[in-house]
Formats: structure tokens, C-alpha cells, sequence
DNA sequence: TTGATTTCCCTGTGGTTTAATAGGAATTGA
DNA sequence: TCAATTCCTATTAAACCACAGGGAAATCAA
């Protein structure tokens, strides 16, 4: 029941792209420092963002990444699902159609409570919201 | 965010057990060969809920497990919780105190409603109410 | 008393995943 | 031209998962 470190570390990098991209582009090598992440490990992170168009890169000298969108249309669910895969509890929800009676768990309905129980919560908070909380917490 | 299957089958055992005791105690291999799992499996993860009290056991012929209290007393959570270990979506939230600003993660209120949410979901839940799912899917 | 059954306990193991690291190619601005 | 940066692929060390194995100990029935 672990979120990966993967997607917490987009989670952050997100918002710490939202929250110095005054000046164009934010470069990676910047967000590793400020953060104290690996940079290498930040580049797959991005590209995988990147590459789904949450984000938008620009490469060279001046290079790195900004929002596509405003802070307030990225859902956390948005992201966690991109970097996470499938947030199912249990495998045989993964498939999208809610495994009715199909499968070895004998009580598909209580798994797909928790299921639509987390997405609801990660969809219900953007990025602007956790920036606010953010800076309410300085 | 997955359960791993070792809470899942730990959930199954419990059910099983629960729905086949009226003749004493229930065997591991009785319930292997129902639910299609490994006993061998079964034995460490039932060690584990009869460590911590959930079941009651009884060794040689004849032996086998039995629940503890009513199928209503046991919550989904309190067995997932031993099984699983902590349900923190996060490591620094595991340690009880609730990562006020302590820890890396910029956004432990956003963390700490994760963790909150899952824990009211699976404690709202009890044996009895999974028995009777699976009952009615019949 | 013997034998079958069953839990108990500890160890091993193959496969997968995680969390990076490494190295270099391609692109761009100064 | 050079430095900075993204892009891409591969490798790795460690951890974790899902079991399997091999007994020892206990218990009941015959």
C-alpha cells in the first residue's frame, strides 16, 4: 500500500516547476539541488511526463521544463496514476472492467470500494492546492 | 498501492475459516484446497493472525484453526494492518507521529489524508460484511 | 503404543521490482 | 565552438514477494 518513491519525487518536481518557473524554463540539475534528489533518477521521471504532455521541455543551454496547464489543472491523481501505473489494490481490478465475479478475490465490490475511495481523494486535490499548503506550512 | 497477496489470502483464510467451523477446527489444507492457494503460504500467514491473537489454534490430528471472536468483531483493517505492516502511503508517515514538517515530503497533509481515508475505508468493514457480500453474489 | 495428521518454525530461493547510476547522443543558446 | 541540458538505453545493487523444503513437536484415533 506504498506509493513509490518515483511518484513522489514527480509530485515534487511538479511542484517545484510550478513554483520557480517565473523565469522560463526550470532545468533539472536546479530541482535536484533545491530538492536533494538525484538528478539522474529525475530525468526518467520527467521524460515520462514529459512525454505524456504534462509537461513541456526544452532542451540546450537555458533548457529544462515548465506547465503545460495552470497549477490548478493538474490533478495529484493525474500524476500518481501516470508515474505509479495502476493504483488497483488488488491485480485483477487493473483491467478496467471492475472484475465482476471473474476473479480468484471473492470479494471483488470491497476492492473496488477502496479503489474508487482512493482515486476520489487524489483526484480532489491539484497542484495549487498542495502549493498552498505548502506555503501555509513556511 | 497495491496489496500484496499475503494480506489478500489473509483475508480469504479468515473468511473460509469463518464459513466452515461449525465441526471445530478448520485445516490449512482444507482451505488450500478450497481457495486454490499453497498451504505452505498459508501456514506463515496464518502463524502470523495466530500470534496476534486473531485465531486460535489446535496442533495434530484434527487440528487446524478456529476464529477467536464473531465474524463481526474482526475489521478488514485489523487484519490487513498485520499482514501488510503499515498502510502509509508514505515512509515518513509510518512512525506513528504524524510527520508534522519533520521529514522530505513537502506535503505531509496531503499524505496524512491518504493514509486517513484508506484506514476509515477498511475499518468501516468487517468479516461478517464480506461473508455476506460473497454470499449474495452466489 | 503407533501412526497419521496438523501446526510450528526456520531457512532457502527464484523472480520481480525499486531506486537509482552510467554513459553517451542530440539539441540549443551564448 | 562550447557549455548546458534534455533524451535514450542499459546496468546494477538491494530489497521484496511468493512461495517451497525440511523437519520438530503436538495431538487424536485406532
Amino acid at each position: 500500500m506504498k506509493i513509490s518513491t518515483k511518484g513522489q519525487y514527480a509530485l515534487r518536481l511538479m511542484m517545484d516547476i510550478a513554483g520557480h518557473d517565473e523565469a522560463g524554463f526550470v532545468s533539472l540539475k536546479d530541482v535536484a539541488l533545491r530538492e536533494g534528489l538525484s538528478m539522474k533518477y529525475l530525468e526518467q521521471i520527467a521524460g515520462t511526463l514529459s512525454k505524456a504532455g504534462m509537461l513541456q521541455s526544452g532542451r540546450g543551454a537555458q533548457g529544462g521544463y515548465r506547465l503545460v496547464k495552470t497549477p490548478a489543472e493538474y490533478t495529484v491523481g493525474s500524476i500518481l496514476r501516470l508515474t505509479e501505473g495502476n493504483l488497483a489494490p488488488v491485480a485483477c481490478m487493473g483491467g478496467g472492467e471492475s472484475c465482476k465475479g471473474c476473479c480468484e478475490c471473492s470479494t471483488p465490490d470491497f476492492w473496488a470500494g477502496l479503489y474508487a475511495v482512493v482515486n476520489e481523494y487524489i483526484d480532489r486535490y491539484t497542484l495549487a492546492d498542495l502549493l498552498e499548503e505548502q506555503a501555509r506550512k513556511q
